[in-house]
DNA sequence: CGCTGCCTTGACACGCCTCAACGAGCGTGG
DNA sequence: CCACGCTCGTTGAGGCGTGTCAAGGCAGCG
């Protein structure tokens, strides 16, 4: 569970997450629902494998992606306090998730103050990349969007160890990128042959490579400190 | 203090709340920077007259406008926790403002269990507007999207008193509508001009006009329950 | 009175969407 | 083993939505 990047966690800290995430792993299929809107959950997931997303689904049968989960992140904390859910969790991929109860939650809460803090700092994160993420979509051409939601992919997989500076599995379809970033399916398509004529992505299958990550990222604008997880890695 | 939608508060917290905001307001003209990207802030905004907003500035003097700061919003709440500022809060209309240390904040969640937990409502509010922002630019129509941003900042406002069901004062230039929808000036224009022969709101200087709320509402796809306040009003 | 900020208009180009069809990979069943 | 159907990527053609550039009008203000 190397989502701690908040924190100097003690020993004990990380006994009491083992402790909580050792057990109860569920295997789901890709585009289960994990959560639904109108809802209100008792208890949260955890994706432990494969990627999830919180989207809300629009008149005309679309759906709009506003977050992907990747392994290691928290997909509905602190919904309990809102009340209702305002939008739908679903899996992507087939993923391996593990639910915890809002009352373990809170007793671990209780009993680390700085794993309270880190989950505190993990909905913060969750705020800062919706916030690029609107930038992203508002402000930047859509060669830029893409190679910038790679970038972002790129590095938060490469935080637990899913990606590497020059490759990483990505087995989103178009259509489910198109659905992130507002556009077509068959732009998504035409603007993707464009970065790989440029050679700034090679995509075979499910596999994304990059060839340069520094131009990339310097193409997409993408500065990764809204991320917020520089102080131990880089 | 109108902001706390969020739970019962008792007489005490409102006193306590009272005791914090009754002084030192500052009066700020429109264009200021309140707090800077990359700053490492120790106090945070609370916003009583006039509207601000949270922006990221872009290469080539563009400027991406993520969230409306409307009477009784906090602007920064928690983003010490992040550590630097991944963004900017200006002003962008003259207003009055409080500033509240972060340790006060401190102590107050400490003496109140309830006003702690209505803050972090407002953190996770804040945040379900981005996602409906996200859905709002990446999949609806220019003029639904102005219509949809008319609805939420006239039921944000109506929860202030600022707002009735039929008008409200919206003091901001199409030239910010623009940067926060990211979409042209001159297409905010005759976007807004468009509602207009449709009846669907009228505008005269800085004042919105609604002939029809419910059917602006219905037409911009709104459904306030993202907002998370109908518990106490509607 | 002239300035300045903001709204408004027109013309033109291009990005992106839509519809429609085809191809490649792959699991399934005959 | 091959044929089929499914999903996903790819292509083409055509049209509309939006951005850009440029200019004019209007109101507030010193």
């Amino acid at each position: 569970m190397k989502l701690r990047h908040a924190a100097a966690l003690t020993a004990e800290d990380c006994a009491l997450l083992e402790a909580v995430t050792g057990s109860r792993r569920i295997a789901v299929d890709a585009g289960e629902t994990l959560v639904s809107e109108g809802e209100k959950p008792v208890s949260m997931n955890l994706v432990v494998d494969g990627i999830a997303a919180r989207h809300k689904d629009l008149a005309g049968g679309r759906r709009s992606i506003v977050a992907f989960f990747v392994p290691g992140d928290l997909c509905d904390l602190n919904v309990a306090i809102l009340g209702e859910m305002d939008h739908t969790i679903s899996t992507l991929t087939p993923c391996t998730i593990i639910r915890i109860a809002d009352r373990t939650i809170e007793e671990i809460k209780a009993q680390s103050p700085r794993i309270s803090r880190a989950l505190h700092w993990s909905t913060l994160v969750d705020e800062a990349i919706l916030r690029e993420w609107l930038v992203n979509i508002g402000h930047r051409s859509a060669d830029q969007q893409i190679a910038h939601l790679l970038c972002e992919l790129q590095f938060r997989l490469a935080t637990v160890g899913r990606a590497t500076q020059t490759e990483f599995e990505l087995p989103l379809t178009q259509q489910i990128l198109g659905e992130a970033l507002g556009m077509s399916t068959v732009h998504v398509n035409r603007t993707m042959q464009l970065l790989r004529n440029n050679n700034l992505i090679v995509s075979s299958h499910r596999k994304i490579i990059l060839p340069d990550l520094g131009r990339l990222q310097r193409f997409a604008e993408f500065d990764p400190s809204y991320l917020h997880l520089l102080s131990e890695e880089n």
